[in-house]
Parts: C-alpha cells; sequence; structure tokens
DNA sequence: CATGAATGAGCTTTCATTCAT
DNA sequence: CATGAATGAAAGCTCATTCAT
C-alpha cells in the first residue's frame, strides 16, 4: 500500500489527518491541511505515499483491521450465532466510541464504495461477510430465524449500528457504545432470534 | 433557496445533474459537468443558483420534499403506530427506487451533515422526527415495546432502512423495494413490537 | 456618442454613475451597479449607449464641456493674458468643486489618455490649447515671461491645479475653490509673469 | 510585502511587467500576460504574492524606494531650501525618465490612492511630506515666501512635475529631465521664492 | 532521506453584452 | 420603447503533484 515501511513517527503523526478529513470531508482538504495538521511537510508525505488518496485509504485501511479484529473475536466467542451477532454490534459500535473520526471519515466514503472498489470489499470483508457468516450459521444451530436474507440483513445491520453510532458522534459528539449497544443489539436480536 | 422561482423547463432537466452527482460525487462533478448533461449553459446555472453547492441543495431538498411526503402519507395512514412505521420504511424504499440517483448522491452527503446542518435539518424533519414521534405514539397505544429509545431506534431504522436499500442500489443496482421492504420491514417489526 | 438623443429624465439619473465610477474604478464598476445606483435597468442602458465605455466617455464628455466652457468665459474675460490664466485656474476649480466625483473619475483615466486617444484630445481642446493660446498671448501681450514655453507649461499648470484640487477632494473631501484658487493661481502668476 | 523573499532572478523580471500594467492598465492586464511577458509561470507568481494586487504594489513600492530616495538626497543637498526644492524637482523627473513606466502606471493609480491607503501614505512619505517639510524650512531661512501654504503647495508641487513630466512621456514617449526640469524648477523657483 | 520551491492543469465564478417579448 | 432573462468568453486563483538539492 504504501511504496516504503511507514517509520513509526509518522504512522501516529499521520492519524492526526483523520480530523481533518472528518471535519472538512476529503476533497475539501489539502495536501497544506494534511501537512499542517501531522506536522509532516508536504513533500515527505508524498515521499512516502502516492498521493492525497492513498493516505486516505491507508487511514481506513488501518480502521477497517481494527474493524476485522473486532468482529474476528467476537465471532470467535462462546455462544449461539444469535449470541456472538450481539457481541460483533457491540464490538462495532466500541471500535466507533474508540475511533470517531476515523469512522466518520469512513462513512462519508460508503456511498463512494462504488467509485472505490477496494473499500467496498474492505467493508465486505471486516463486516458484511463475517456476519453474512454467522447469519447463516445461526440458521443452522437455530438461533436465528430461517427466514432471514444473508445478503440484504448482513447490509441493514451495518446501517442500523453504524448510522445509529454516527448520529450520536454527529448528534451528541459522543458515543456510550454500551447504552447504544444495549439498544441496537437489543432490537437486532429480537428482530433476528428464530421465532 | 433559489434567488429567482426556477423555470419549470430548467427544473426538469436538472434533475439530470443528479446522476452527475451520484457518479463521480459532488465535489468531482464540475459545473462544466452538470452544465454539459442537462443542456444549461453554465453563466445559466449561475444566473438562477448561487453556486454549485445551492444546486445540490436544491436537488437534495426536492428529493428529501419526495421523502417528507411518503413519509406523512405512511404516517396518515390507518392501523397501529407500528402498522403504520412498517409503512414508512417501505415508502421510504420506494422513494430510493423511485430516485435512486437522487438517493445515492443524498446518502454521499450524510456524513457531511455536520457540516451542512441544514441537510440534518431537513433530515430530521423528513423522517427521524416523524419516525421519533410515531414510536411515542407506538408506545401509548400498546402496539410498540415501552422500551425503546425514540432517538437511537429512528436513526437506527434510517441507517436500515437506507444503507440495506443503497447496497441494492450500488451492488445490483437495482432496487426490488417490495421485496426488500419486506425484509427490513418484517425484522423491524419483531424487534420493536410491544412484549 | 449615444445612438439615440438621450432622454432628459435618463440624463439626470446617470449622472449618479459618476459616484459609482469614481468610487470604485471604472473598471471595478459593474453595469449592474450603474444600474442599481441609476435605477435604470441594464438592458435601457443598452438600449441608450453602446456599453459601458461609451457611458464614460458620454459623462466625460458632458464634465469636459463644462470644464470647456469655463475656460472659455475665463478667456473671454477681460484683462491681461496673465489676467485671464488666473481666470482659468479658479475656473477649473470652480469645475472641480462643482462636480467632484466626475473630476475624479477623469483625473483616474489621464494616464489611460494614451488608451483613449479621444480623451486626451478633448482635454487638450479644453483645457491644455486654450492655456497655451494664452500663453503665446500672454508673450505677445508683454504679461507673461517671454521664456515659458507653451506646451510644458499648459501641461504643468494642468497638472499643479487639478492635482491641488484632487488632494483636496481626496484627503479632505471638500475643495474650496476660492481659497486654492488663490495659492494656486498666486504661485502660478508669480511664475509666470514677466521680468 | 511577499510573503517570502522573493528570489533576485524574479525581481528582476517581475520589473518587466510594469511594461505591460502600462499599457494596457492595471484592470485590463491579467495575469496570463504579466507571467508571458515576464516569463514566471503564473502558479509561480501565486507562490510568491498573494495576487494581482500585490504585484501591482510591490512594483510601485519599488518606484517609491527610488522617488523617496532621491528626494532624500536633495534634501540633503546644500543650499537654501528653495534651492534643494529645485533640486528635487529635477531628481523626480530624472526618476520618471528613468522608470517611465512604473511611473506612468503609479500616476495611473494617484485617483485610486483614495481606495489603496497605503499607496497615498508612500507617495505622502516620498514627496509631499518631505516637501511640505522643505517648504517650513524654506520659510525659517528666508528662501521661501511666507505666505505658502505647505499642503496645498506639496500637491501642487507634485502636480506641477508629474503631470508634466507624464505628458512628455505620453504624447512624446521621451522626457527630457534636464530641459523640462529647467522650465518646472524655473516656474516654481519664481512661484515660490521669498519677495 | 527529506524538503522548500516551483508549476501544470483546472475550477468556480463573474460580467459585459445580447435576445425575445 | 423598454426590459427580464439568458449566455459566451474570459479571469483570477487553487492545489495536487513534481523537482532539485
Amino acid at each position: 500500500m504504501t511504496l516504503r515501511p511507514l517509520p513509526a513517527p509518522l504512522r501516529e503523526r499521520l492519524e492526526l489527518a483523520v480530523s481533518a478529513f472528518a471535519e472538512k470531508g476529503f476533497e475539501r482538504t489539502r495536501m497544506e491541511d494534511v501537512a499542517e495538521v501531522t506536522g509532516i511537510p508536504k513533500a515527505t508525505l508524498y515521499y512516502h505515499f502516492q498521493g492525497k488518496e492513498q493516505i486516505l485509504s491507508w487511514l481506513l485501511a488501518s480502521l477497517l483491521r481494527d474493524v476485522a479484529d473486532a468482529v474476528t473475536r467476537a465471532i470467535a466467542g462462546p455462544g449461539t450465532a444469535l449470541d456472538r451477532l450481539d457481541a460483533i454490534v457491540r464490538a462495532q459500535l466500541e471500535v466507533m466510541a474508540a475511533r470517531p473520526h476515523a469512522c466518520r471519515v469512513l462513512l462519508a466514503d460508503i456511498s463512494r464504495a462504488g467509485r472505490i472498489p477496494e473499500l467496498a470489499v474492505a467493508i465486505g470483508d471486516a463486516f458484511l461477510l463475517p456476519v453474512a457468516r454467522l447469519l447463516a450459521e445461526g440458521r443452522t444451530d437455530g438461533s436465528i430465524d430461517s427466514s432471514v436474507d444473508e445478503e440484504a440483513t448482513s447490509a441493514l445491520i451495518y446501517g442500523a449500528v453504524t448510522v445509529t453510532g454516527l448520529h450520536y458522534l454527529v448528534a451528541h459528539e459522543s458515543l456510550d457504545a454500551g447504552r447504544v449497544g444495549d439498544l441496537v443489539a437489543g432490537l437486532l436480536n429480537r428482530g433476528l432470534r428464530a421465532r
């Protein structure tokens, strides 16, 4: 992804760029802004990255790695598929609470997903596919209603979780992952469980 | 919104601009592109609108008027609050199916909602607030579980519906409002109804 | 100059345009501004004038007619050539006091005179040539020193009078033609009279 | 004045821009023209200057530095105040002869001085105030008539000198500073000296 | 390796002017 | 005659990116 292994000090400072992207949007954030907010000279950014887009990719990839890890851990946990779906929802909200800026940036680029196929793939790999697989599992283990459609439902879950989380991040500038997790997970649980 | 009342012929041709915005994104769509796709000369666009941003606003406002109308009609229908929530979900999906481009553009700007407060307000007025009100009503009429949180849940519903719809629009380039409506409305219904 | 004889009501309202030109400069004054300040619709201005430049010409021509008249009256007066030169200076300052905006606009366009030959000609006809002729007369009637150079001196007088007047218009926003006339005419008189 | 210290090579080539400004006027001279005539790419100009206006400022500031220097030298010379005033007049004409284009540009902007206060101040500092001070000195040392008004007279001198010089630059495209200096200085000398 | 300096390629917007009524 | 509506033709300025050191 990067031409060269990114030096650790840069890696941390670069994280500051997400707040710029989150605040002004990707297109309206100039390389100048990224340079300013990170303290890394523009030309140095170009020495390490191929361009502005690649910086965004790198940032989002880092976030999606966190999401994927959280989801993977939740799936690996104990309990029925439905229980573990519950855990996934809470895990995703915890990532959102932990990295609010990056999440806002990611959400902003979701609809751009059509234009950035690798992003669509990454979200799919990190969240949608694991969830879809878990739904299938749940139908098998009898914890999830047999009528659920994996494709639609995984998208639905993603939307329900992220938009609710985003709403709190944007409207209240804070996200209580526990409380919101209870609400969201509860509703989805009742909506999905086998009848 | 526009300085002068927009002549009807322009109004129709301008609708073509949404496809440009949907395809390339707002920032990457040049006024030149809007002019080309609508057949309206650039300077004429500037005669009627204050700038590119205002064209987007006008377009989204038009969509949100449709959403608001559909939601209002659904709410005015018969049945319990839960029944009418069901209708809202289906109505929103029908708007998405009818105006896919505009919906993609709107969704792309959701996370920008923080920066475009009037957009946040408009979405709130068209969808979130009516749904929140209906949830409260449902708790009163006994059709919706008393534990639901209006704020979080209206955001959740919005996310569930729109992201699922968007998924089909982006991934399959077609949205079967009826089928997806069954799935989404069903899940939400089970998740929300009084126990 | 104008395509059609300019209706009297327009003539008066158009005079208001000079203040716009004086304040913002010719190029920075948009036809829109002229329309606004005069209350004459843009398209109507184009119905009567060929363009913005022609409006300026018309305005300056009107001023230069005043200047020419004042100069002519002064020249036609009694006394030696030197006495009448004195009168010219005072007359020019009175015109400046009477039409300060137009004068500022004219002065602003003096150095543009190279590019607007008709303006150079008009200033020459209205001021420089009559003064030059009077200087020659003065050498003949013995009131003006024989060493004065007509060309240079008429330019010098124009500069001395107008820049002094302009200074008061710009710096003090008021011009006391009598007092400044005493100062300027006095100095020029002593500088020019036969020794 | 410039954001960054202007590299010497640019400084020289930029001087070429004055001819463009002088020929077509400031507003009619496009950045493109400046870029072409100087050979400096437009974007590079914007890298060093804040905008077109700032380029003009820089150019005029450079001229006014020359004027101020010439005036200062003349004032520092020997003789009575009247003698040194004589020297100032000749010095100013020599600057005009040496930098005719810049002078035409400066004169074109004099009446704009109201709108560009820093220009008014700079002309005041470079010419008007020193001359006014010298006039006061002359009244003290007895070389200049006690009736002269410093403010009006310094403006008068400025107008007499510059407009005469400008006349030759525009009408004859050449200025013989010596000959014109004799004429102007002579007239002013006779007009100002103590009686 | 890192970076200050430089720039090519656009982009939005403006405005004098025209046209249709 | 007069004018609201429309537009062709720039123009100033920005910014991602490259280069020279």
